[in-house]
DNA sequence: GTCTATACGTAGATAGAC
DNA sequence: GTCTATCTACGTATAGAC
């Protein structure tokens, strides 16, 4: 019997998913520096050494997470910022993508909580967060001040609007994972919030 | 030469904000987790052990740290809420509070995110930011709803209003020490997006 | 590919000297 | 009151067996 490398390629890619996926949960509720490997391991119901098999450290795992994270909200942005529709209609398209995102959405917005807040992270990691997120928010500042032209937007500073917007969803998706889902908002609430009226 | 209990009270008394403070620090930019008692004591020029002869772990000087921003939370809010004057008048105020505190008020805010976020915290910790933000919501809540019956607040569910208030600021001020001050919000706007107009 | 056993480093916490 | 030396536990990462 022959070896099977296309068989073998199978396996590890749906490891490497598995435990990525895992690791994802496990990093969103306790950080970094609190997860153990053997934390991803359990999770992904594997052992911590084939952890090591299929990544070279926690932070390597840890940064491609956090990678993702970033590139994920950054393409919901430019999709809202370059899509057709009114400004209203792209506003309340992002909202909803970023608030309905269930489960993995929590996740995510946790993970980048972490590594903003936290200074421990790999160097590389904090030279990401610092670069990304005002590229992030100048794109929906961007939406902001179109929508102001046309008189859809309450006026004000666009970048600082943006900011708050932002802040405020990240929250939001943060605390749903500790506070009961209730505590979240209704789209159409947080669209009224920055519309003119 | 007799013993001078007092001054020995005033040194300990001066030893133990010092290390609060220098902990408050640490803790804001690392986290529990990532956060040595060495580097506590580096912080607050000291050798790790006195800073065992102050306190019993690691995990007491965060408590004592997160109980401390709470509370600070809690009077600000209860303040807000109960003091004289019209709606907008005491949300101006509470605006100015929450953002103008600068340096101390980073430190603060960061440290109760952490906690949030975080479930490796000690469980009475956890306990702690389950129980209380509800609390803080439920002031904050209460004073919107006052300034939509006087028609100064814009009309939706005051609870999820006052979520997306607090979160808001919660991210604008932790993010000052991460992002340039800059990138803050001028109290006149922020509070301009919750009025009626 | 997967697991278990092990080596190594480091951080929490204590004890004893000054 | 303060520091340094030390003990101990645990987590990272590797090596080798299956």
């Amino acid at each position: 019997m022959p070896r099977i490398p296309a068989e073998n390629q199978r396996i590890r890619d749906e490891r490497t998913a598995q435990i990525l996926r895992a690791a994802a949960h496990v990093f969103a509720r306790n950080g970094l520096a609190a997860t153990k490997i053997t934390d991803i391991g359990d999770a992904a119901g594997i052992s911590h050494g084939l952890v090591y098999h299929y990544f070279d450290s926690k932070e390597e795992i840890f940064r491609m997470l956090i990678t993702r994270a970033l590139q994920g909200t950054a393409h919901l942005l430019r999709e809202a910022r370059t899509r057709s529709g009114t400004v209203t209609e792209r506003l309340d398209w992002l909202i909803r993508e970023l608030l309905e995102s269930a489960g993995e959405g929590e996740d995510q917005a946790l993970l980048i909580q972490h590594a903003m807040i936290s200074e421990t992270v790999p160097e590389d990691v904090h030279q990401l967060v610092l670069r990304e997120p005002p590229k992030l928010l100048a794109q929906l500042s961007a939406l902001f001040r179109e929508g102001q032209e046309t008189g859809e937007i309450l006026p004000g500073d666009p970048d600082q609007l943006a900011y708050f917007f932002l802040s405020g969803i990240q929250g939001i998706v943060s605390g749903r994972s500790l506070y009961s889902a209730q505590n979240s908002i209704e789209p159409e609430l947080l669209l009224h919030i920055f519309q003119t009226r």
